[in-house]
DNA sequence: TAATTTTGTTTAATCGATTAAACAAACCAT
DNA sequence: ATGGTTTGTTTAATCGATTAAACAAAATTA
């Protein structure tokens, strides 16, 4: 490795003490130094190629500049999306993002956590696992600057910017029953998480509206196991011949990703005889012969807020910020008004060509 | 913020040294220090919540236990994908992962080296863009520890991990050509990156020797301009009535995914009026009507090797790894034999069913 | 001319750890 | 008893910046 050119070295060469040299290379006293000296120092600076030391300064102002974000998994399209948005609104306030996966797993999480606060971090952007109530309380003892996305605890009292999962749901549980369904499940997740309760009530709450009968065998509720089969069990189940249902919402990308391919292999006719809504957005869902119809959860809005609110609270503001946002329906093909119906509500966007294999 | 602990406290607290405070937490003069007193300061180390601060450690070490990863997006499959291997592989090692898009902008790209070298990380892995060789050969000269990923310049003596291009496009067009198909285009990018002119290459030499000459026409470079309208008009283009291509071949997931938008819109059947391969794994090739033939880019292995080595280079290993990894050709429904070729090759996994919308 | 202000720069402490070297006390051997 | 080890701990320099305070010289004011 090359020696590492520092302030003294610059200090040096033009025979001024390194203080000086901070203070211009620093923009300040602006006034007060002169300008032959300034101007030969930031020469020497470019000329020796000078880099600071974040390290040292990080030391002694007790700024890293560096913002710590803990997602469920970085290759998750969710995830990732979000992670690209933090990425550019830090980078245009001057931060650096370091990240990490926790897997919803509550050692990886502590792990996390402690790593990014030993690297003293400005603050964290998490999206909290299961059983992680603890971990922010902690974090807010210890006046840990962060704000949650996509999940939080409603009884603490944090930063959040998340979705309004009722409403989401509610608002697709009622497309599908406008479209005339009757028989809708939900294959979601077994987990206490607020975000996923929520989407659960909705579901719950728009069948009722509607004058449909919540069927407990209609909401499938997968556990921790290998997630393709429990998703094609719950699909067998819920299509079993005998009670088949008619309509299915997916709590999330990777239920619905395992779903559509279960659902390709079963050769069932999406919409006529299932109609899909599925949480999240991906490029996928435009590649299955019936376009999925999604809630879009509106990413870089919640990343943007989500830097921004904790950004602020870096900067020693202490108001609590909790925001729920509003997704959007995305109506295509794979939940319009089944054929046999009649009535003409939407058209599909797309129709697959009919193949002679 | 709370007041932060450190050894000083506890060293006060337990009446001893700020450097036999350090040596029994890093475990170090291990026989030297009596046992009480090690216990004593481990106990007032818990009980004051003591966290190292790493910071402070990095500057006195002159070790930050820091990756730098840039990739080209990371809310790209293939990049978050990456980015998820190479934060377990860090993590098992101790390290932490800063990362940055560099949306294949040479000033983007820059900032980020800049940054990150400001930061003292103690070395780097990065997807480097076009026209980044001079940034490269800076880093070499630097001495910078430092790993390319999935493309590299063939002329700079550099650490990368990477694909057999050549190779891969070869077997793509080397399968579709025994599937029968004879005319057979290409969909790249227009760019000097060795990757994709490799990628090129394959295609042209494996058209040679199947004995199809190379129409200029059926190789498509898009530009920079907007992904999607440059797919769209060429895929509008080869599929021109008058001189249909019969096989398609993506360079890569961004490219076919518009690609596919665009197939499906324009109902071109597929593999019978258009067969398809491409570059890359995500899960919306399952989700596509005729699951698509691809080449699985081995990222796990990409991922880890790529950590591997650029941690040994940190450890002060000089050697130069080379490495061009072997893409395996997924085939599946998008490229079988056409029906009306009547020789049976393989089945398609899944043909979708006839709606009737 | 003396006192005061302004201008330009340096001194030195500090951030929180690490670690070579120094030191003191106890132990051992001759 | 004397010198040499061993054991256990402290001293103090250091990493590379920042910055309040001190200082010196020049300019201004009274």
């Amino acid at each position: 490795m090359n020696k590492k050119i520092c302030l003294k070295d610059i200090a040096q060469k033009v025979g001024v003490s390194t203080a000086l040299v901070s203070y211009v290379l620093n923009n300040k006293k602006e006034g007060r130094i002169k300008k032959s000296v300034a101007e030969k120092i930031r020469e020497v600076a470019m000329e020796l190629n000078y880099r600071t030391n974040q390290i040292a300064k990080s030391l002694k102002t007790s700024k890293t500049n560096t913002i710590g974000l803990i997602v469920a998994d970085i290759s998750n399209p969710f995830s990732s999306g979000l992670a690209r948005i933090i990425e550019d609104e830090a980078e245009k306030n001057n931060y650096t993002v370091i990240f990490g996966s926790s897997d919803e797993n509550l050692q990886r999480s502590n792990k996390l956590v402690d790593t990014f606060l030993n690297r003293q971090v400005d603050g964290l952007i998490i999206t909290p696992g299961e059983n992680t109530a603890p971990q922010v309380i902690s974090l807010l003892k210890q006046n840990i600057p962060f704000v949650l996305v996509d999940r939080y605890f409603p009884e603490i009292k944090t930063n959040y910017v998340a979705l309004d999962n009722f409403k989401a749901s509610f608002t697709a549980i009622q497309h599908l029953a406008n479209c005339g369904y009757k028989k809708i499940a939900m294959i979601s997740f077994e987990t206490k998480l607020f975000t996923i309760q929520e989407r659960k009530r909705g579901y719950i709450a728009a069948l009722g509206k509607n004058g449909i009968v919540f069927d407990t065998k209609h909401l499938i509720e997968i556990g921790n196991g290998d997630m393709k089969t429990n998703v094609e069990n719950a699909i067998n189940d819920l299509m079993s011949p005998d009670q088949p249902v008619d309509a299915l919402l997916f709590a999330s990308n990777a239920i619905a990703t395992h779903g559509l391919r279960h659902i390709n292999a079963l050769r069932i006719k999406v919409p006529d005889q299932l109609a899909l809504v599925t949480f999240d957005r991906t490029d996928a869902w435009d590649l299955f012969y019936a376009p999925l119809t999604y809630l879009d959860q509106p990413l870089p809005e919640m990343g943007r807020l989500a830097t921004k609110i904790l950004l602020e609270a870096i900067e020693g503001n202490n108001t609590i910020t909790q925001l729920n946002l509003t997704a959007e329906l995305v109506i295509r093909s794979s939940s319009v008004i089944p054929a046999h119906q009649k009535r003409s509500f939407k058209k599909p966007l797309f129709s697959p060509p009919k193949l002679e294999v």
